[in-house]
DNA sequence: CGGAATCCCACCTGATACTG
DNA sequence: CAGTATCAGGTGGGATTCCG
């Protein structure tokens, strides 16, 4: 299942010493931008929001529904954030009942790709952290 | 980078179901489970500390001043956070003074990969989010 | 339907002090 | 050096209620 996919053209040479060296080191001014990201895809909704929107436009219930667990006001502060970083465009429409339907802009669905490696990563490696927490708590 | 048209239902060649709820079981297992790497990584201090430690192994006072603004309490946490899963070895040696280093595993290097790919995103995008912030400020 | 406003608390986090 | 212990403040986020 960790096919990499068709269109992803992300060359597999990636320079892994972006973060941890010169280029992008911690004491770097750089880091802040890291961390900021990080911040802001990293909490606690974001990214799944991304996830499921990338599919296409959903409507505010819609979401509530598909993003398990989320509650009314963190997914609207959720999507107000991703709607200030233009991640998501929200569109109203002036009806009775009213409707409010969000969709990822072009630059939201080109994060879902990086945060997609996240999931692969995640799903490759389960195992071997749940392994890995089940040996610590047991040594401990 | 792959373009994707912005609200294209092309059907996705990426496993985007990890990420939204949908599409796992109602328990949601993989949905939790990227939930919570997403909670590891995204904590504020993790993946910088994966991030040094990329270079090499280090000890606790060069991780300490490498990792900027961390203080002593959420380093030994996060550290143990980071060992308890697997991502980080801790190593002490019996000496005097005593000397205890920490170095990435192979999992925790691997991780760096999708963490620098989301960095790099970041790079790549940190423009436009800080246009559509200004300008989604402004016009409120 | 799609929110905004309010209450409230668990937990995250930093500062400080102490220990082997 | 490499932590642990304790306290205190801020904040993330759930539950509830109300509104256009």
């Amino acid at each position: 299942m960790a096919q990499v996919p068709p269109h992803s053209r992300i060359p597999l040479d990636l320079p892994l010493d972006h973060v941890g060296s010169d280029a992008c080191s911690v004491d770097n001014p750089a880091s802040g931008m890291i961390r900021e990201i990080l911040a802001r895809v990293g909490d606690k909704w974001s990214m799944l929001v991304i996830g499921v929107l990338h599919d296409g436009p959903l409507r505010f219930t819609q979401l509530h529904r598909k993003v398990d667990g989320i509650s009314q006001r963190m997914l609207t502060q959720t999507l107000r954030n991703l709607e200030r970083d233009g991640l998501v465009q929200r569109t109203s429409y002036p009806e009775i009942p009213p409707r409010v339907e969000y969709a990822a802009t072009p630059l939201g669905t080109s994060l879902s790709e990086p945060v997609i490696r996240l999931a692969l990563w995640a799903a490759e490696h389960q195992g071997e952290i749940l392994a890995a927490r089940e040996a610590f708590d047991e040594a401990e």
